[in-house]
DNA sequence: TCCAACTGATTGAAGTTTCAACAACACCAT
DNA sequence: ATGGTGTTGTTGAAACTTCAATCAGTTGGA
């Protein structure tokens, strides 16, 4: 018979408790400040990612699992979220002739007029909340930081 | 008369895009992973976090403005959210005599039971995601960034 | 006292995201 | 070729958030 022994939770210690929450606080901050910049142009940061991703993308089209992938939106929402893009006059969609399953989002014109006038604004947000609030040192280590994240959870996915 | 001269946009260089987009995905895993671990207790992060902020708070109520402050949620979205918690019995509101357009949430036993059974699985993925996957050196910097991202919005903000 | 301005919290509608179910298609072994 | 299995993308309803309007109560000045 096994005895099933439970295993005493291990709390994060203050200094932990203090850095996590200080975390919390931080990204709801810059998600707001960047939300309030792109609201000036009509958008939010999760179709200003997918003009980005877009724009940088062969022919300035990808299929939706792709982009869904990379601007990390499930499915159904991207869906939805180029739905309302498309009546924008955004972005497009086209079939795709080698497997018709598949579904182009296409960057349009105006999206990408868009894109260029809402750019220097958000980029200058994005310096000003994060990168040089923080300064280059703290920055990197961030950047290490978030890169491990990432990679721990590529690890356990296999 | 005066003339307006159009700064030029101060681009990312290739190394803080990287950064900076490491980030965006990195805090979107994180927030997934949590997600996931409290569904499976029917939360979300936000709900939790409520629950937390109660039951460290004087006979575990706060009034909903200082909640809504200290979990960074609008006092419009914490007001439905805590009728829906009130609804399964995790938090009851009081009329504060004091002031009597004041309106306190406070955490029941039914509320409390639920987050202590919540929490042990929910540090663990903290620990697990976020600062084990990190490590001591660069956790503490991520600390010292973070800070210094509301440092600098509370300056700003004078 | 009375009024104007402000604060605390709620309301309901509109907008967005999530969730489960589904339809169409591709892939593959038989 | 056929049928099972997995994939792609969509759909509609339910759940949640946002937004503007509103109500009730407080505060301070005339």
């Amino acid at each position: 018979m096994t005895e099933t022994v439970e295993s005493p939770t291990r709390w994060l210690d203050a200094e932990q408790q203090r850095i996590w929450r200080t975390y919390l606080l931080g990204a709801a901050r810059i998600s707001e400040v960047l939300d309030a910049d792109l609201r000036t142009h009509g958008l939010d940061l999760a179709e200003y990612e997918i003009l980005v991703t877009l724009s940088e993308a062969e022919d300035r089209r990808l299929r939706m699992a792709e982009l869904a992938e990379a601007v990390h939106q499930s499915r159904s929402r991207l869906t939805h979220t180029v739905t309302r893009m498309e009546r924008r006059g955004l972005v497009e969609r086209e079939s795709c002739p080698d497997d018709r399953r598949g579904v182009w989002a296409h960057l349009t014109e105006a999206g990408m007029g868009l894109l260029r006038r809402s750019a220097p604004s958000h980029v200058e947000s994005v310096r000003r909340v994060f990168v040089e609030a923080v300064g280059p040192e703290d920055f990197r280590a961030v950047g290490r930081a978030f890169e491990r994240v990432l990679a721990a959870g590529r690890e356990s996915a296999d």
